[in-house]
DNA sequence: ACAAATCGGTTGTATTTACAACGAAAGGTG
DNA sequence: CACCTTTCGTTGTAAATACAACCGATTTGT
């Protein structure tokens, strides 16, 4: 667990702690650490859930799968990321998604409760995460509200653009590379697979964009 | 200003807090009183915005108009009901939608940094209130995560069926009203507004659902 | 190095949706 | 009551999308 202290440092919820701090802090906020491997379900759809969990290492998807197999991907969480935030509320229910590992992923669990409830003055630092966590949750509903928007795109065309230029702006450069890959961007974007790749070659034949795999350019 | 004391405290924000509690707070928390008629707008895209806002009376709709006219609706506020709070962390930009009026409406502004900042003993339940808003980002992420899984459907007609289930679940029966207009439901299912008048026609030949005006019976 | 699996692009067709235009019904106003 | 506006349903056509199927290239596993 020890190892993982410099990660947290740089995580959003524990912005402006120490390392000292934050290794007290552990124990204090029932931290356990978890391993998947790629494929495994760190939650389940349906399931409750208890804790606000932070990827150490790796790579995850948001997802849901209905009754035929279709996928739709709600999002990503990178390393440094935190989630299951919205369900801290009481009675807030059981997960509305599955929450997977695309590649092998260590996982922190932190107890909700233990969180919000503060404890002892071991943990002069509590205020500051929990007040870390109100803005990190604040800033997830921007990013779902930013998802909407592109989802309202009528056109597979219209959602690339959005997509893409989202992109661009947070890597700050018209080119970049993204994480998805065909398919998962097209069940990210609620597209069919075959379509968007069909759109895509129209927008580089038509001189809006290039790109090769995972890597893009907008003009 | 008093006399929206009563309906304060039965938001989510104040909940569990005295009604001379909330008094001694609305100075405290520098909270201005605003009313606005039908179609005004309390919050315009791209305005930064430094306040928590309670809607006291009324309905809002949180929504976007592109450039061709084209609207898009995220979503609506009815009284109790506070938004804003995509916008509490600090550099989190400006605001991503507009906020208009769909009716005559009164709103509470609540400065955001008077709310974060525990001040003097007068606000013992300032705390409380802090983690109701918590709470409620929390459970505002739930609802972004739903609207995303009936955006996430493919065909105007499941949109229209994960729409109309939700509703019937939240109104806990088969046979609802729903605050939308035809207009207005497309704009927020993003679909166009003469095919789901289709859709909805043809369902109810099927016999799926009954509806007469904003009356839903679903089977 | 080979076989198997995954990934991305392409094509044709059936289906669905968007768009524009129209008319009837309901509601509001002088 | 006449007039105007809003709302909602309907229709036909053009456009976009879904779906299935196929192939070549790349990657993965043994």
């Amino acid at each position: 667990m020890k190892k993982f202290i410099p990660i947290l440092k740089r995580t959003q919820m524990f912005s402006g702690v120490g390392e000292n701090e934050i290794e007290s802090m552990l124990s204090c906020l029932d931290a356990r650490l978890c391993e998947f491997s790629k494929g495994e379900y760190i939650i389940r759809q349906g399931e409750y859930l208890n804790d606000i969990i932070v990827l150490a290492d790796g790579n995850l998807h948001i997802q849901k799968d209905d009754y035929w197999g279709n996928r739709s991907i709600l999002g990503q969480i990178s390393a440094g990321e935190m989630f299951g935030e919205a369900y801290v509320a009481p009675n807030s229910g059981t997960a509305l998604n599955d929450v997977v590992a695309t590649e092998k992923s260590t996982v922190i669990f932190f107890d909700v409760k233990r969180i919000l409830t503060t404890c002892s003055s071991a943990c002069r630092f509590h205020s500051m995460v929990v007040q870390n966590l109100f803005f990190a949750i604040s800033e997830k509903n921007r990013k779902l509200v930013q998802k909407l928007d592109h989802m309202s795109k009528r056109s597979t065309r219209e959602k690339l653009i959005s997509y893409l230029s989202e992109e661009a702006k947070k890597q700050s450069s018209s080119h970049f590379t993204i994480t998805f890959n065909r398919q998962q961007l097209a069940d990210f974007l609620s597209v069919d697979r075959s379509a968007m790749s069909n759109e895509l070659c129209k927008m580089r034949d038509e001189g809006l964009i290039e790109f090769k795999k995972n890597s893009f350019k907008l003009f």
